[in-house]
DNA sequence: CCTTTTTTTTAGATTAGCCTAAATTTTATT
DNA sequence: AATAAAATTTAGGCTAATCTAAAAAAAAGG
């Protein structure tokens, strides 16, 4: 197992990220992800393909090869373990647990992962409802599915918010919608797609379907 | 506070223990210290200088200032507060905990540190009976005590070895000595300064005065 | 005290990672 | 297809952290 630095590590994981459904990841679009310039990104890229991480030949763009994508996953691995330990055993709330977890995905020890792994009980997913890779790199599939499509009156537990912007997450604890969150859609109005929601004992209330949308859910019970 | 880069963080702290008792820490002292070379140790005092970290006139040696002494005790209290959590809660052995602490160290969130401490109730020790300071910077004087200076027929817990030797430590696997070992010293040999043990349940045996100094005790019971 | 040895500092390079500005290539638009 | 715009790469430079080799200062020894 080689070790990668810290900055090789974050633009891995970034990649590995960004390139989720698209072909392709672009240089502007990595640059913007990690807060840096187009240039630095052309020359990080050199680096990692002499490294056998992706394939990348100039101006088409760059993918992960399998090895590449191997080491996102023990990176994922890491930040989502510290994730769940933050929020389980230290009482961060799910908001505060990534700027941490940015950290602490840096070190390396694979038995301190492991042994992490066991303490907290083999968890299968983060405060955010993302899947965590075990020690081989597999993880489940996130089995989650939007807000704004969900079916009617099947109980349904908060997993992930995709949007993390200040606007919505003020939104949801208004709602007093945070994860695991069960809740209820009863009805989806076909004049806007928004949809009328019950969480158990509060009354029914609507949210917008540009809110629906970044909310995503699993079926329940 | 300030944020300082792994490398500075690693000269202040070496600087804070290699400082402890003499006047004043020497150049060479430190490269060794750091397996790094005397060169590179001037261009850091320098740059640590200008940061008011630390006192140092050139050919004279170097003292942390009280600022720098602050600093290393952050540092200190991270790297203890980690190797509690990871031999009491991940079941690291004491020999192991070390080298990864070195890295868990540099991960300045002050709100992880003082929620860790929270999680583990706030311990005094870490896994080498070394005192860990408080959130202010205070600690526990250590209290420990040579093996090789100890009273007689009293009940000691082994708490830290200062020789952390690859032989020291075959010695003491072998004889069954590990932190928090309860034993009684019953006799001192004028002639060679050599100790005689008792460890509970077990008949008595001797250690050189050579391994007696280096384990060091507290009274107990 | 004068010489030798040891310690420490300076000089000069190297590497990783980042930047700005300019050049180049690709893509979009007349 | 020609030109304009956008994306990307290259060129050149900067800082932090390291190193080796040479110079300078301090300490030790006769
Ligand atoms: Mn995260
Ligand atoms: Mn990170
Ligand atoms: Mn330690
Ligand atoms: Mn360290």
């Amino acid at each position: 197992m080689l070790k990668f630095s810290t900055s090789e590590e974050n633009y891995i994981k970034a990649i590995y990220h960004l390139q989720e459904g698209e072909s392709t990841v672009t240089t502007n679009a990595l640059a913007q992800e990690l807060h840096t310039r187009p240039a630095s990104v052309t020359d990080m890229m050199k680096k990692l393909k002499t490294k056998k991480l992706l394939h990348y030949q100039p101006y088409q763009g760059f993918r992960l090869s399998p090895e590449g994508s191997k080491v996102a996953l023990g990176i994922i691995r890491r930040h989502r373990l510290w994730e769940f330990f933050l929020a389980e055993k230290l009482e961060f709330s799910w908001e505060e647990v990534h700027e941490v977890a940015e950290d602490l995905e840096h070190v390396g020890s694979k038995k301190l992962i492991d042994r992490l792994d066991a303490f907290l009980g083999f968890p299968r997913f983060d405060p955010h409802g993302d899947p965590i890779p075990d020690s081989n790199g597999r993880m489940k599939p996130s089995q989650q599915i939007s807000l704004s499509e969900v079916a009617l009156n099947r109980t349904v537990i908060v997993r992930h918010v995709a949007d993390q912007s200040a606007g919505l997450l003020e939104l949801l604890r208004h709602k007093k919608i945070s994860i695991g969150t069960r809740m209820e859609v009863k009805k989806r109005f076909a004049y806007d797609q928004s949809v009328e929601i019950r969480i158990k004992p509060h009354p029914l209330f609507t949210i917008s379907e540009q809110s629906a949308k970044n909310i995503f859910v699993s079926y329940g019970e």
